[in-house]
DNA sequence: CGTCCGTATGTTAGCGTTCACATCGTTTCG
DNA sequence: CGAAACGATGTGAACGCTAACATACGGACG
């Protein structure tokens, strides 16, 4: 912007003196409203185009006592999951008339969450939507949803907590039904770090998958989400020759799964199968193409953003139903071999 | 939040009353002023406590005609550079004492851009930080900063305007010279799309080195950034001998390249290397780990956002010195066998 | 032909804050 | 010891908007 260059902002009272008529008669050409004839509305509407006239939303706010803005708090922004959720609930928001307010915390400590969400409180958002399916966040949403509106984006939230989310269970399920109908009788697990809902639920799925299949549990090592950890888990895994097929909580440590194995000499999936959990757009040509469950965000932050806006409006607690993941079979899992 | 529960948010003038003072004594107080004797500040603070009062940010906004607020639009938010440039620009702003505004942009048609930046402009923003490295934005910038401030991101920024970037240029040139270094001398290019501005310094920069070095071309293709370009692009330079090298344009399409390699018999790297662009976290545990070009992504969000706020409070042109890249060296390049 | 009503428009107040200035008590110093 | 200076606090107005009410103008109706 060239220094000195811009004037004040024009104000609608601006408009109605170059429309010859008075700010109120602005107000309800922006808004809408259907009691100006349309002349009128033809004369502001051009005072409005010629000034470059913009309604001032703090203005705005302040007497209505509304921000029309939503906060989102998401983790793990390095992460393709809740990237996604984060645009499709920005999408759905600027749909929905709403600003979104987008707050992604790096690093998960406590201290920097509720930094985060004093930040997103000062801006008045008059909904928090929690993108952070971690445990430590159970406690602080009670607390949180008597001072705004909440939803949780979670698989399994506590009674009475508004909230949406993708079936981590029924994901995790349909991933290890694969692998028990290809034949596989010890399925190791490379779970998601203690704490995460998310990595609970998917643990759980696939343990209850087994239990209803009458197989025992093959070993389980705990990952940290991140594609290291998925090596070190496969590297661990690769030792031990009973193991025919690998879930892994999330993409990334299927492909570290995948890495280690292969270093260790077992082909997968001949050797071994391996299963993943996103489907991140890479998923399908790494090599080999990875088995993977399918979450779609898109559904997601919009089911999100309804909840939210319904909140405001009516203080409904409604909880719809989670959305089914989907299981999509490509090459890194194959029936068990010599069986 | 249970219905009917909320009284209306408290004011300064309830502080005051409540703390016995007036409202300006609050408002010395919230901002910190010196002004105030010690006891009559405790005063304040207890009632600010008790009642659990928050500065509104419109009125203030409104009286002091500055929002407060930086834009940052990117597109791309599936991808992890986008999306970590995001979160960076984030966390220096909150740091910076301003409020970001992420606006993703999830299809890059030049209509959802624009009315992504007119909602920016509707929120005041002070400044616009363009994380949209592709040409069309290139005269759209020009019109922009007209109206606000603009600092783009952005490794061949048009002369006079405000930007910072990361030198893509020298890190395509690191990533050849590295293949020429290794004996190549058939070294293919999969490049990102046209219109993209990093797509092309990461092309010329390629074309670059093997000048400097008095090396002819190799084949190039165009892909998409996506995984599934570079795997098409890799099956197509898979069928040429000759090539026993291949720099890709980003790490998704290099891992495409990498599996149609892999299921044309081709061996990496002891028949073909492959280097990527951008070291995403799981580069490292590919099969065979990605030798790729890594950008930090931290240092940028920082510097967008400095340099935004010294143009809005100084007004200053500054661009400071794109920040290097740096090649990662990992297994999916060898010297050239048979050579 | 005067009254009533509906439609289009204008007027006033107030949202919660900051800024500029006014006030008041207390110290300082000739 | 009185005036000046300073430090702490208060008062009033204004930011740009919307809500509520007031007004003006016309046509319908008895």
């Amino acid at each position: 912007m060239v220094r000195g260059e811009s004037k004040n902002a024009p104000s609608m009272a601006d408009v109605a003196a170059l429309a010859g008529v008075s700010h109120q008669t602005v107000s309800r050409v922006v808004n809408g409203s259907d009691a100006v004839r349309g002349d009128t509305r033809d004369r502001v509407l051009a005072a409005i185009e010629e000034l470059g006239y913009r309604r001032n939303k703090s203005a705005r706010a302040l007497v209505m006592r509304r921000s029309g803005r939503l906060g989102l708090l998401y983790s793990q922004p390095h992460l393709y999951g809740p990237s996604m959720l984060a645009a499709s609930v920005h999408q759905a928001g600027q749909k929905a008339g709403y600003d979104i307010i987008l707050s992604p915390v790096p690093h998960l400590e406590a201290a920097s969450a509720e930094r985060a969400i004093e930040a997103l409180l000062d801006d008045a958002v008059e909904a928090v939507l929690l993108g952070v399916s971690h445990q430590s966040f159970e406690d602080l949403v009670v607390q949180l949803a008597s001072t705004v509106e909440v939803v949780m984006i979670h698989s399994d939230p506590p009674a009475g907590v508004r909230s949406v989310g993708i079936d981590q269970y029924a994901g995790a399920e349909l991933a290890t039904k694969y692998l028990l109908d290809l034949g596989h009788r010890t399925i190791a697990h490379v779970a998601g770090p203690v704490g995460w809902i998310d990595a609970r639920q998917r643990r759980e799925g696939w343990l209850g998958a087994l239990q209803d299949a009458g197989v025992d549990r093959g070993p389980e090592i705990f990952g940290d989400w991140s594609s290291r950890s998925g090596y070190e888990a496969g590297a661990e895994l690769a030792r031990d020759p009973s193991v025919t097929a690998v879930f892994a909580a999330n993409d990334s440590m299927a492909l570290g799964v995948i890495r280690a194995l292969h270093e260790a000499g077992r082909r997968v999936p001949q050797d071994v199968s391996v299963v993943g959990f996103d489907d991140v757009p890479d998923a399908a040509y790494l090599w080999p193409p990875l088995t993977t469950v399918r979450q779609d965000f898109e559904p997601l932050g919009a089911l999100a953003v309804e909840v939210a806006t319904k909140a405001i409006d009516h203080g409904s607690v409604e909880v719809p139903p989670l959305l089914a993941p989907e299981l999509v079979v490509r090459d890194s899992a194959a029936p068990r071999s010599g069986g």
